[in-house]
RNA sequence: CGCGGGGUAGAGCAGUUGGUAGCUCGUCGGGCUCAUAACCCGGAGGUCGUUGGUUCAAAUCCUUCCCCCGCAA
């Protein structure tokens, strides 16, 4: 079966490399045009730009699918299928149809939930217990085409959005690679989305990571744990904005204020929350500093309650 | 050369008008106590990231390199 790969990072980087472990014939892979990326901003090339070099596939980065030369290539492969990964553009209907199978996604999310940019992280920080990996036909409509398999996957309580995605990009591949050999065989199922039910989620932002005390204990750890590896929950402490990377739940009860620091011993920094529960504050990282352990950072900075 | 912060005892920090390094915790020994993660006394532990320089004298000023972190995604 011969397929185009279309992806641009880790997460889709593990599906092609399924794909090409699994014997299909990648012809050929779309990714994001290079960008400066990392400390220094060096321009670096995106893991599945990395990954097709060391497997000798031809690579092609077009900054728009819009340009008719850019669809002429495209066409050009005679592909049977293209499978599409986290790429990170919006494809016409040319690209659609520029295979004889069609395109197929694989997201991050138990369709018709969460569609759109961050479906993994925002299971964790809305607090499910369960998410998963859909394929689905690639339609005009944003992951809104007919689903072909669902592979579930349970959340762990401290579970972060970076654990869950490396486990959901292996899940995925397996899923993915499932998916393209049931479509050659001609046995793929198919079944349309229920749109009433549809969910949308947007790509995570610096303007999440204050952390709101108004919250129960367990919805501001999943907070916290949703949002590593970035953009990382802060909250404020003695003026400086801290990052905060871990909590454990506390058995005390208060009446003061969601966000007052109730106490500060190796436990960890006691902070109330909302109804009287609080939080304990275990990890975290001031401004220029590693991440530590908070009775590690109480040695060196004596907090006035 | 994208911008910025930092590398000082096992851990976290202080110490930059240059003058032989200090705090909290931990650790070791002793004491107090019914007991203790509490308290008291005492000790060990640092070539102050690296290279070169200025100086009577450098953690502190200048220089080389290495490493860590944040912004930016």
């Amino acid at each position: 079966m011969k397929v185009i790969f279309m992806g641009t990072p880790d997460f889709a980087e593990a599906s092609l490399e399924r794909l090409i472990a699994d014997g299909f014939e990648v012809c050929a892979v779309y990714t994001q045009p290079d960008k400066a990326r990392g400390r220094g901003m060096q321009t670096s090339f995106s893991p599945v730009k990395d990954c097709a070099i060391r497997h000798g596939i031809p690579v092609f980065q077009p900054d728009t699918f819009r340009d008719p030369e850019v669809i002429r290539e495209l066409r050009a492969f005679s592909a049977d299928i293209i499978a599409v990964v986290a790429y990170g553009k919006l494809l016409p209907d040319d690209v659609l149809n520029a295979a004889s199978k069609g395109a197929v996604n694989l997201h991050g999310s138990l369709l018709p939930k969460y569609r759109g940019a961050a479906p993994i992280q925002w299971a964790v920080l809305n607090g499910d217990t369960v998410t998963g990996v859909s394929t689905f036909h690639l339609v005009r409509e944003m992951d809104a085409g007919d689903i072909i398999y669902e592979a579930e996957l349970e959340i762990g309580e401290t579970e972060t959005s970076g654990e869950l995605y490396d486990r959901l990009k292996v899940l995925g591949a397996e899923l993915l690679s499932r998916t393209l050999r049931d479509i050659d065989l001609g046995i793929a199922p198919r079944r349309p989305q229920n749109h009433q039910e549809a969910t949308y989620v947007t790509r995570l932002g610096k303007e999440l990571s204050p952390i709101d005390w108004n919250h129960s204990p367990r919805e501001i750890r999943k907070w916290i744990y949703g949002l590593q590896p970035w953009p990382v929950a802060t909250m404020e402490l003695e003026g400086q904005t801290v990052k905060v990377f871990s909590a454990e739940y506390s058995d005390g009860h208060t009446e003061s204020a969601p966000g007052t620091i109730l106490s500060a011993t190796d436990r960890g920094i006691e902070i109330a929350c909302a109804d009287g529960a609080s939080l304990l504050i275990t990890e975290l990282q001031l401004p220029g500093k590693k991440r530590m352990k908070t009775a590690d950072f109480l040695r060196g900075h004596r907090l006035k309650l």
